[in-house]
DNA sequence: TCAAAAGTGTTAAGTTTACACCCATGA
DNA sequence: TCATGGGTGTAAACTTAACACTTTTGA
């Protein structure tokens, strides 16, 4: 182990950071968190953390998101690395960021605030850390590609949704307005798409529709186009 | 510098792996090169080395480029971080890939064997080091993202070539087929790809007309679909 | 009774696909 | 003279976009 070819060069601390994606009353939200160490200790940042000696990179954003949310098994995909020398005031720190996508109704209000951590609306981002605004920025682009052909959409809505609630997610994130009967053709013609007989009273005195979405029946007919 | 907090988490050996693109003969092929040390020496590998410790993550591929080809100012782009425990047999090493497209004529034959380096055609790729193969297969898959509605073919082909060299590259990225006349009927409503008064007489008897692609023209109005 | 959200089809415009022959030249 | 690659247009199929009114119900 460790062969002196490789010992000639230098080492670097390299961390993760989270990027938590939620839909919530329309808005694409994310999880933020007040840096709670210093340098810089207080200001909007995202979840992160360093990479264990003996932990895959994929796994330590796997623990940070466990770590904050309390959640495993959630959809995440890796935004890219981010290696400028300057960009950690603190020492130079190589971050690779992650995408998650969660079902905001899953993450109480208690866990949040133990960890300083808050949803703020993508419409209204505060100042952030570092670079994390480009973070954030390049996994809304790859959350906007994603979505039009995978249905992963689904994991910011709970398991039943109506489908105002999820042209208003398509329409967050994609920032345009979708005329509502073409939305609802091509849903229609996505056979895993589901319609149940539960009806949500919530939002509306008639009531809507309870949809769901089945994974198995994606698995053998994935083609998915909205 | 280096504060206490950040320097109670280890450090790790970081590398840029560069997988290079490279068009001839109606061939999609990629630069490698016999591994130079140990472990694993002699093996077909990407492109690779060592960042530096004050050198940006994004520089240290373009330098690992230019010690290769000689090349500068070439289109890079990242791939993405491979960060699993073992990927690198001889110590942890994570390793960020990056994507470079090249006018393969632009690359002499000296350049490539002074660094046991070779072009070798997608279609019949020897066995790989490590997780490279894998690196091919995420380069392509943004290659092919990308090609769709960016102009960034061209940057295979030298300064002026024929449609049926444009075509061909097409074929050989999305690896399949395409249409002669509907292709034509696309590229001639993009302004920015411009016939030439030059004449190819290598490839017909007849002779095709040489195009170029118009950087400035593109800025102007890019719309690009393909 | 009325405000608020749910639900529902048709038509025109635009895009994509399929398809086959003549041309110019060098060997 | 013929083999090789270059060059050209049209019609049908399909996809996308635009558009407005009725229904249900709780307050």
């Amino acid at each position: 182990m460790s062969p002196s070819y490789y010992s000639n060069y230098p080492k670097f601390h390299v961390a993760v950071d989270c990027i938590i994606f939620g839909f919530e009353r329309g808005q694409l939200k994310v999880l933020l968190q007040k840096r709670p160490f210093e340098p810089r200790q207080g200001e909007w940042s995202l979840m992160g953390g360093f990479v264990k000696r003996d932990e895959d990179v994929d796994d330590a954003a796997k623990r940070v998101l466990e770590q904050l949310t309390g959640l495993r098994d959630i959809y995440m995909k890796q935004v890219g690395a981010f290696g400028s020398v300057n960009r950690d005031s603190g020492d130079r720190v190589i971050s690779i960021a992650y995408v998650a996508l969660i079902d905001i109704e899953r993450v109480t209000d208690e866990l949040n605030h133990e960890n300083s951590a808050y949803w703020e609306s993508m419409n209204s981002l505060p100042p952030l850390l570092f670079d994390h605004k480009d973070m954030i920025d390049n996994a809304l682009g790859i959350l906007r590609t994603l979505i039009n052909h995978h249905p992963i959409g689904f994991q910011m809505l709970p398991p039943l949704f109506t489908l105002t609630q999820l042209q208003l997610l398509y329409e967050a994130i994609l920032g345009e307005k979708i005329d509502k009967r073409n939305f609802r053709k091509r849903v229609s013609e996505m056979s895993f798409i589901e319609k149940t007989d539960a009806i949500d009273k919530v939002t509306s005195k008639r009531g809507a529709a309870l949809y769901q979405f089945n994974f198995t029946a994606y698995e053998q007919e994935p083609n998915f186009k909205l």
